[in-house]
DNA sequence: AATGAATGAGGTTTCATTCAT
DNA sequence: AATGAATGAAACCTCATTCAT
């Protein structure tokens, strides 16, 4: 939808792509360490372009917060799509994959931030890759169901609360708090007795 | 412990104490409404006083919030303590106490904020109630393992886990997200088989 | 004439004597500790008073200075007047003075910063003790003058400017400044050759 | 030294340089008008730039302030450097010298305010230009002793002492100081006999 | 396309002074 | 007369964003 809409579909030049990726890679590092409020000016330094280079790429803060988000959810996307190619017992299968995405977000404070901290917007944004996200976990549910090993309620949103929760969980270290034990709780809150 | 160390044993003049009240209800308000990022000088007009009252109250804006999340939990503890007084079915009254906290907690966007969010020394500085909630919570557990009517593995951090990932589901109006059913989920996924 | 425009010549009750004794003392030591820009807050602390008492007293932060500057000044024109009594040549007794005012200056940090930093108007309000005082020097480099033992050419504005720049060096501590070397330096200068 | 280790050896932008300098006059302006107290708001208006511009210059009002001493000294390094290149019998040139720095010290409050009245740590961090002038005042007492016009233990903080004490003079308009005058008195007592 | 200096609204906090108790 | 809580203007400083180079 962006491609279509934009007013440059041409390809980068190599450099600007170049560009974009240490971006992106260094506001991974920057939010994950200082969250939310770590500033542009550190994005930019670490990624060793001057400011204004960031502000070409992402024309706010926030939209640069709403890329790692889009991201992250893509990568979720084919990690499902995977998910869905692989032998195993369905119910397994996408019980491994919330675990090994429970891995991703753990190395990925930015997203963890966005999941369980930030604006309502950034989401907004990520509407899209969050509902390809959906759908595709829509499928898994549906194989499983027809294993009869998940719960014959369970709908998409379900699973994406959980990991939104989950998250939460991971960005606080309160004490006595183990985000892998609330994961397995969680895993067999959905299952079929 | 805080009392006997404090600095200021004398109770506070009445005027003083009534300022401090509204300070704090308008705190509440004014965070519900524009998330942490909202102004002291906000908050201070809302209370009809100087902002240097409220730094007087309250040193930090993070004091500010400290306090609010204080509370919270204290309400909660004392919402724990009424329900162990409560006759019916230990795992339904526990169950009733998640739900009406988890009310509350619709009605307090500061709170959300701080369980699903921000500031990681709010937490630490929230610790003593955090505990005492837990502690009660556990007791709350143990009448319902007596009776066999929760899975004989939880903890009280689990439901403090729950709790919270309920907050950042609260917080996030994806499309989709419902956190009553989310929370009927998790309630079922203690309940003993 | 502050006694006669007065309002209230009555002599302080036996109390409030007290709480104004307490309160210069308190200002004393709380100025020379951080400079002028300490705050009206510690002197009432360190005087055991609240600030509303400071206030009754001193009506201005600023006035509470300038009696502390009147009083430096009342000491050196009672240090005078006595000096002027004393035996001993002239100048070794106009010396000595300064030697021992210049003592007092060194424990009397609030004096030197109000005499080699702060405000016009605290001098301003201070004029008249500065005028005895610069009278009773005149005695005594008129006395000076008759043993020849002075320059001829003194006036007593040249011991002012004189231990007013005294305590500039004084307030200091740059590298190899002595004020002691200083002073000694400037009185060989007032010495008839 | 401080060039070797600065962390940004590249030769400022043009406009930055510029900007650099409408700064500071405009701080030796404000604070000549204000003292110390006079606020970076104002100091930022003057110079027709924002405040963060001047905030990107001098991270601290105080380091402002300080790169206005340590200009001051510099300038008075460079005047020392001229009068060793002068003809003239040394003692005289040392006094003319002095008298010179004292009409340059005249119109600029800002440096009269940081010798006779503010920051310790001012002055620490305008050690190396205060050691240099230190120095180059040393010489030109050398070449006055070598030819006998200036008092034999006069060292080179005796200068530094007595501007330092005339700054204050010049400071305080007490009625009848006269700073010439005082100067001129201590240029004599530098006078060998 | 990239740079980084400049901008300035806006945020937090301080503190001299007032005033209700 | 004393107290100290309240006041709020004003100070300092930050940082997302713009724009000249």
């Amino acid at each position: 939808m962006t491609d279509i809409l934009s007013h440059d579909d041409r390809p980068l030049r190599a450099d600007a792509r170049r560009n974009r990726e240490r971006i992106l890679q260094s506001a991974r590092e920057v939010f994950a360490e200082s969250g939310a409020e770590a500033q542009i000016d550190d994005v930019a330094r670490r990624a060793g372009v001057g400011v204004g280079t960031v502000y070409r790429h992402y024309p706010t803060k926030e939209a640069l917060l709403t890329e790692l988000v889009r991201q992250k959810f893509q990568r979720f996307s084919v990690a499902a799509r995977e998910a869905l190619t692989l032998p195993g017992e369905p119910f397994e299968v996408l019980a491994d994959l919330m675990r090994s995405n429970a891995a991703a977000l753990e190395r990925d404070a930015a997203t963890q931030q966005a999941m369980s901290g930030i604006g309502e917007q950034v989401w907004a944004a990520a509407t899209a890759e969050l509902e390809e996200l959906l759908a595709l976990t829509g499928e898994l549910i549906e194989r499983a169901k027809a294993a009869g090993t998940i719960r014959a309620d369970i709908v998409p949103t379900d699973i994406g609360m959980a990991m939104c929760g989950l998250s939460a969980v991971m960005a606080h270290p309160a004490p006595g708090f183990d985000w892998h034990r609330h994961l397995d709780l969680m895993i067999d809150m959905l299952r079929a007795r």
